[in-house]
DNA sequence: TTTAATAGTCAGCTTTATTGACTTATATTA
DNA sequence: TAATATAAGTCAATAAAGCTGACTATTAAA
């Protein structure tokens, strides 16, 4: 019977450990850029996730981000009132609030990323593209519930 | 000239996303068995970067987290005090504090360990052990700085 | 038209992390 | 050996991020 070294427990253990320090370091990049805009990591995983999910609602936003609608209101009514957010009612169903980044926020968000994007790129050029399609498609795996 | 679908810039801003996801996702599924012992994702992360990194020193797990010694030391003397990690001094360098889980830790992390590892089995299961390589490959180089 | 869902809000609190200023112990180097 | 640097710990004050609970307003569905 064989043996599956990638799923032996050590591991998957190392493997969780390295999605926090990859996560941690990916995400502590743009710091200088996210001071000078008086935002926290609230914000940048809000900005975030309006960047790349445009049309999001509060309730599918809230479902991503793990936080309560308390924790994501004082952020998101920040990033509103800054106009880094606009909100629009939703055509299908009135009830829901589809968020967007404005132009602004869509400067800002590309100033974000390109401090992140360095430490991807360098990984990436560094690997092959099945390599990096197979980290893709793994990384989508481990989301889904 | 080749273009390199995968090196677009869209394509990266998803993976940083993705990451995002990932860690928040997985590092939410312990909650329970977090709560039970009184503990948050501070002391989550910490038990986790000394599971995996047995005897790390104080200076090394401060730079792993990101966070302030003042704020590692919070969460540790915490843990110290409830036998979850250890102290002991360095052999070489005798101002290192070395840092180890306990058995009564050990313990600990293998519970709260067992409800991350399910989500990422899932998706190794419904990989090829080639792409679980390459997802390990890739997220080491994303660390690397 | 009653009920359910979505979003927003107010208040109070906890947890996590920060800055700045120190102390103690150990190691290095001049 | 004496001066300096490094690693860790500590005290205090503050900020950032998150939570629970109790509500209101609006819109959709039964």
């Amino acid at each position: 019977m064989q043996d599956f070294l990638y799923l032996r427990e050590n591991n998957i253990k190392e493997i969780i450990e390295l999605m926090l320090e990859a996560y941690t370091n990916s995400y502590s990049d743009p710091y200088e850029v996210l001071k000078k805009n008086s935002f926290g990591k609230a914000h940048h995983r809000l900005i975030c996730a309006v960047d790349i999910n445009p049309g999001i609602k509060v309730a599918d936003l809230i479902k991503k981000l793990k936080i309560t609608k308390q924790s994501l209101s004082r952020v998101l009514q920040e990033l509103i009132k800054k106009e880094i957010i606009s909100q629009s009612k939703g055509d299908v169903d009135g009830r829901h609030r589809l968020l967007h980044l404005t132009e602004k926020g869509k400067k800002i968000s590309e100033e974000i990323f390109n401090t992140q994007k360095k430490r991807i790129l360098e990984a990436f050029k560094e690997s092959d593209s099945d390599e990096v399609l197979s980290f893709k498609k793994v990384l989508k795996k481990i989301i889904a519930e």
